[in-house]
DNA sequence: CCCATCCTTCAGAAATTCCTGAAAACTCGT
DNA sequence: ACGAGTTTTCAGGAATTTCTGAAGGATGGG
């Protein structure tokens, strides 16, 4: 079998763990080992043997969730679609939403706590994702500093 | 309504979203507010006006996990279920696979690569999850140290 | 040894999610 | 303004998941 479109589904699978649909992934999967210039709903379409309603949607799901960018192409009709550069920084990022979800989880329930019961484990909660959320943005700091540095 | 209720469903609704069933989030949230000797399945079936069956199965699944565990009583039938110390910590390093397997899967893709194919995503990729994993237990070891000048 | 109590497993119902094919809507060059 | 090519929307079907009720199994006190 073919190398290429082995990793294609191993990256539908294991975005698929990650709470996307599967689709998604292997359209992820395709763009990274794409042209540079990216590729069409068709060439993916042709590729994945998946209907077209069904890159509609991830493409879109996609594309707002900002891991792909859909750049137009003068001279051709259809859009091409690529992997949008610091794609993964963005989705650590949304990753970031649900370590601030917990932690107002926490909060939440240190207020509404009733009459005798032990605060200790959600001081705990609240303590561990505070210290997340603030350790958090160093990484991305880190990284952006990394990039800049490659460039130069 | 009950200020408590309302963070038990809360809590089922925000641990759903990061993927487990509700029942489990919402057995989470009621062990939170518990009294310290934790409580018993009858106890969070009343509570959670859940069945049996479903508490059984969400909480093999939580004391799986590592966020929750039985403490058998003597001179109660009953066993009775905490959460545990470090439980959130726990639950964060599981997460920490998921950023082994997509780095995994970005150095198959490299691997995969056809000619002709831009590198360039998947090296962006690669990278990053490589530096994530590199930072990763710091954030752990900077919280254990925070747990242990707590104790001091 | 027996019985009450608790826990688990099983099959099935209900709800949700994902993907497809067909039809409608949009775009661009001419 | 037209028509080919492209994209989106929509309804339906399939599969997965989650929870419940009921039956079966284990465990500890008397």
């Amino acid at each position: 079998m073919n190398g290429e479109q082995q990793f294609v589904e191993r990256a539908g699978l294991v975005l698929e763990m990650l709470g996307m649909p599967r689709v998604a992934g292997r359209v992820l999967g395709a763009l990274l080992t794409a042209s540079p210039r990216g590729a069409t709903a068709a060439e993916l379409a042709e590729r994945l043997q998946a209907s077209r309603a069904g890159l509609s949607t991830a493409l879109r799901h996609l594309t707002m969730m900002g891991l792909v960018e859909r750049v137009p192409n003068p001279g051709e009709r259809a859009d091409r679609y690529r992997v949008r550069p610091n794609a993964w920084a963005t989705l650590t990022e949304q990753g970031n939403r649900k370590l601030q979800l917990l932690h107002d989880l926490a909060q939440d329930g240190l207020r509404a706590l009733p009459e005798g019961a032990d605060p200790g484990a959600l001081r705990e909660m609240e303590q561990f994702y505070a210290l997340w959320l603030r350790l958090f943005p160093s990484v991305l700091e880190e990284w952006h500093r990394m990039q800049k540095e490659a460039l130069g």
